[in-house]
DNA sequence: TTTGTATATTGCAATATTACGATAAAGAAT
DNA sequence: ATTCTTTATCGTAATATTGCAATATACAAA
C-alpha cells in the first residue's frame, strides 16, 4: 500500500498524471510563473525569488526536470534553466482535448 | 517539515498547485477520461471500471470533488457524478497563458 | 421490517513527499 | 593554490498520500 498502482492505468494516463504531480507544489507553479517572468534563461536566481531553502528549491528543479517540464544545462559555475515547451503543450493539448470532448456531448443532467 | 509552505505563495499558484495535483493520480486522470466517455452522468460503475477497491475509488472521487474538478450529487441510492467544466477550463487557461506568454517572448538560449 | 445495493468513513500499514542542515562538487576569481 | 559562488546530493525528520479491510450509512426493494 501507499504505491501508485500505476502498473493498472495505460500510458497516457500514467504520463499525464506524472506531468500534473509535477505541477502538483506551489513552488513549482512559481518556478514556472518566474520562468516566464525574466525573459533570459539563466537563472541563477530562482532561490532567491522563491521562500525556501536552496536545497529544496533544487529538489523542486529536479523534479520540473524530470517531468519534462523545464530544461536545464551546465552554463559556467551556475546553471541555465528554461520551460520545455513541448511538455507544457502535452498538458494544455490534454486539457483543451477534455474540454472540445465534454463540448460535443451535450450533457445537460447536471 | 514535510509540509507544503502554502503561506508563502499566491493565491493563484496554491490555486493552481492544487488543481494540478488532484489530477496527478493516474487513477484520477481514469475517472476522468471514464466521465468523458460514458455520456450520461449516473456513473455507479466507476468502483468496476478502475482497478482498485470500492473505499480506494471513493476516496479518489472525494478528492477530485474537492478540488471541484467533478460534481456530485445523491441520486436515490447512487451518486451522479460529473465534471466540472468551470475548474477544467481554469486549468486549460493556465496551461494556455503559459504558452501564449511564452509565444511572445522570442526566448532562443535554450 | 428485513434484505440488498451503493457509497462513505474509519483505521491503519506501506510508501512518498516536503523541507532543510550539512556537506560535496565544480567552475570562477583572486 | 586558495577562496568564493553556485548548484547538487545525502541524511533525516515531519507530514501527506495511497490502498484496502472493516464498518457505517442511506436509500430501494421485497
Amino acid at each position: 500500500m501507499g504505491a501508485t498502482k500505476t502498473d493498472h492505468f495505460t500510458e497516457q494516463q500514467n504520463a499525464m498524471a506524472t506531468l500534473a504531480k509535477a505541477l502538483g507544489h506551489p513552488a513549482r507553479i512559481a518556478i514556472i510563473d518566474y520562468l516566464l517572468k525574466v525573459n533570459a534563461c539563466i537563472c541563477g536566481d530562482i532561490v532567491n525569488e522563491l521562500p525556501l531553502a536552496q536545497p529544496t528549491v533544487s529538489q523542486h528543479l529536479k523534479e520540473l526536470k524530470n517531468a519534462g517540464i523545464i530544461k536545464g544545462e551546465i552554463e559556467g559555475n551556475s546553471i541555465c534553466y528554461c520551460l520545455n515547451m513541448d511538455t507544457l503543450q502535452k498538458l494544455a493539448h490534454y486539457c483543451q482535448s477534455i474540454i472540445s470532448t465534454q463540448q460535443t456531448q451535450n450533457n445537460s443532467c447536471c
